[in-house]
DNA sequence: ATCATACTTAGCCATTTTCCTAAGTATTCA
DNA sequence: TGAATACTTAGGAAAATGGCTAAGTATGAT
């Protein structure tokens, strides 16, 4: 039933287990091997790697092998595909820069008050 | 088992379907009732209903009951925990508007050396 | 050559998701 | 009042998801 852009589907499934946000937070930061990754979640091999996969999957994440150890690699420019989409939703970019704006103005206006 | 319930992954979740991303596509165009919302897709009212409950859900849309007729609406502010989590992860703003900054400096120097 | 390490693969099981049909409730219209 | 409209509820089947254990493969260290 993936109509036709079920690359979108793929990212936003992936990013609804916490487990996996928290390994693209984690890469994020760096790259980190399979065993790395897999340390802080109370989780057999397998199922962590099915993780990893799906992350894969979805184009957010890369792997190498080197020895017999992976590395994993966040992909540049991960989420632009949910940013468009946000966009087109809402024009998020917009409200959130008038906020900004808003915002700024404000704090001008307080200065100028000496407040 | 969903360890514990964030509103993320409901949010993630409810968008990971392109029924549901139409849906919200719609109201992003204004209110509507389950019916107009059911028009576009093929599918059996029982199964529209369980979508437009997943996003009810998460908070995405809200809707309330005149007469026969419910009428359902896209929430104010709808996507902020995303756009929050996706600036947390990567600082995409910054990193958008040094690549502008970049494209900018680039475009300068291409006038400097008249190419 | 042997053994430990670092993944991988295979297969099973419980739960959730996504769709359906059939039947029910509440309003409005004639 | 009776019929049509607009959802709602109940319940069920097929597939996907997320977890596991057990066993396998490739590489590095001794």
């Amino acid at each position: 039933m993936a109509k036709y852009d079920s690359h979108l589907d793929q990212i936003f499934a992936a990013l609804a287990d916490p487990t996996r946000r928290a390994i693209m937070d984690r890469l994020s930061r760096g790259p980190a091997t399979t065993s790395e990754l897999a340390a802080p979640h109370d989780m057999a091999m397998p199922s962590l790697l099915g993780h990893l996969a799906k992350l894969e999957g979805a184009g957010l994440i890369t792997s190498t092998k080197s020895g017999r150890t992976r590395t994993y690699t966040r992909t540049d420019a991960a989420f632009m595909p949910v940013q468009n989409w946000l966009g087109q939703q809402s024009d998020l970019w917009t409200r959130r820069l008038d906020q900004l704006e808003d915002y700024a103005r404000q704090l001008a206006k307080d200065r100028a008050n000496g407040t």
